[in-house]
This record gives structure tokens, C-alpha cells and sequence, in this order.
DNA sequence: GTACTTGCAAATAGTTTGCTGTCGA
DNA sequence: TCGACAGCAAACTATTTGCAAGTAC
């Protein structure tokens, strides 16, 4: 992926173009999201966060990963398995999620692509968002009692 | 689908079966749901069961929408689009949700389910529960700015 | 009779909002 | 300078829990 430091470039150079001022703490949320590629929730960007501005709170938080999503630097997701997620990766793109060790994979399939779009054409419906999530055990842990993904 | 009395009796036994008791709460509640097949939301359900039971309150439904997804009977369904909502057709299904009128369409694809699953074995994992979400906008919406699905 | 249930209120978790002092442009 | 922002606390929404009173078996 592009550097944190070219990332950060680009997300003050958006909130410039949006007239949203660039503060120390929106510098600071951004470096913790884009300093390590995942999906990361609101307690570990808090925690991350806090190190470097201690007063910052929940709301800003809260409220600077709004404007990211907004400005389409990062995609919000909500997994069965816990709170809201926010995930750098911009692409859109299919989870797989390990139920033991809590893991989560990316994938995209083109042919699952195509046969999304042509249940949406069949009813006339145009896709605005898809939600694909596969909850899943590894067949390892099951076997043996081992995660073969955990240290992944 | 099976008679609302039909299904009645099934969740009679169940809970029978499993040392639980049969109060006119639960009954209520299971008649509610399965008085009408879709997908129910808690305040939904708690309206329409307060005619029957006017001071069942709002712990009771948790509770026992609770007992029946873990009986079986309905599945629980977390859309992006608001509460938690419980879908009294007990076969796995993928969901189309319409966005301007809120509609909810099953469906299934054989073909997803097969793509699905070799996805899932190509990472050894297996498929525990699957979330497939279709988020969409008619067609008819986008151009006329009236939705041929409001009124299905 | 006794354990399971209910109803109510209070607790909880996650998130949002209102207000006031602060700070970036 | 001055409007936007941060911090804090309080509000809010959806859901869960504790407990005393009620009820199924």
C-alpha cells in the first residue's frame, strides 16, 4: 500500500479542498489508520490515539472517521462479531471472518460479481451496496483443536 | 407457509421438550411472529403483542425471540438499514433490501452457494453462518422517481 | 411448593449531541 | 478575528440484567 505519510498528504489535502480545518488531532486519527493496513474499531484508534494526543476523546474520534468515510479514505463495516470496524482499503471487496480467531480476510470474486448483479437485474434493482460475510471455523480447529490462521 | 396454529404447537413442544414453560407471554409472542411471514422488528412485535398482553414489556420479547432463534424457529437478521429484525423463514436466504422503500426480497443463488464455498475451502475454512446483503435502489426509482416495489 | 418467568427499572454498550472554551486559517 | 473544532458530559438507542412478585407445573 502507499505510505502513510503520502496517505496523510492526501487527506489534508481533501479536508483543505473541503474548508475543514486540519487539527492535530484529525492528523493523529489519520496516522493511526493509514500506519497499518485493517479494520480497525474505535477503541484501538482511541488507544493508538491517546498516546500522542491525551485529552482527544471519543467524540472526536467518533467524529473525524465520519469524515473519512466521507471523503472515501475509509469504509465502514459492522460485523456480527463485535463493534463497527473502519477498513483502509477502498476497494470494495467480500470478508471472510474466522469465528475462533476473530480474523478477518478479504476476498473478491468476479463470477460472484456477476451472478450479484444479475439477481439485481431480475428484479430491477440497481446494487448501492453489497454486504458479503462469510463466518467461518477453520476445519483445523475443529480437527485438532488448533487455529492453523490465529498467528496469521 | 405452515398454519399460525401449526406452528404454535411446534413451539409448544419444543419448550415443553426442553423444560421451558409455556406462558401466555410466550404464546402471544410466537403467535405474533408467526402470524405473518416476514421479517419482524422488536418494537414491531412488542405493538402488536401489547393488544394481547397489555404490560409484557420490552425484556420479555428480547427474551423470547431469543428462546426461539435458539429453538430454531426464526433467525435474526442485523441490517445496515435499522433494528434488529427476526425472519421467521427457517432456510438460509440471501436478502435484497431495497433502500427507498425499505423493502426486503429473498432470494437464492445455488451458484453463490457453490462460489461461496469454494472460497471458504480454498482458505480450509468452513462455512458457519453466511451474511449476504443486497443493497439496493430501483430502477424505476432512479428514473421516474417512483418505486414499482412500495406497494408489493 | 418451588423453580422458572415476568415486569419494571436500572445498567450497559456504542454512538451522538450540546455547550463552552480553544484554535486554525 | 471568528467560525469551525475539541473536550467533556449528558443524551440517546438498542439491548441486557437484577430483583421482587407472580405463575406454571
Amino acid at each position: 500500500m502507499e505510505t502513510t505519510e503520502s496517505k496523510r498528504q492526501q487527506v489534508i489535502e481533501e479536508f483543505r479542498k473541503r474548508g475543514l480545518r486540519i487539527t492535530k488531532q484529525r492528523i493523529a486519527i489519520a496516522e493511526a489508520i493509514f500506519s497499518e493496513d485493517g479494520h480497525h474499531s474505535i477503541d484501538e484508534l482511541y488507544r493508538k490515539v491517546q498516546e500522542k494526543v491525551p485529552h482527544l476523546g471519543y467524540a472526536t474520534i467518533y467524529r473525524t472517521v465520519r469524515l473519512l468515510v466521507d471523503c472515501g479514505f475509509v469504509t465502514e463495516q459492522r460485523f456480527e462479531t463485535g463493534a463497527t470496524r473502519f477498513d483502509t482499503d477502498p476497494r470494495d471487496h467480500d470478508h471472510l471472518i474466522c469465528l475462533q480467531c476473530g480474523r478477518i480476510i478479504e476476498f473478491t470474486s468476479p463470477e460472484i460479481r456477476r451472478l450479484q448483479e444479475s439477481v439485481a437485474e431480475a428484479h430491477r434493482f440497481r446494487i448501492m451496496k453489497r454486504k458479503h460475510e462469510l463466518y467461518v471455523n477453520c476445519q483445523e480447529m475443529l480437527k485438532n483443536g488448533e487455529c492453523p490462521h490465529r498467528d496469521l
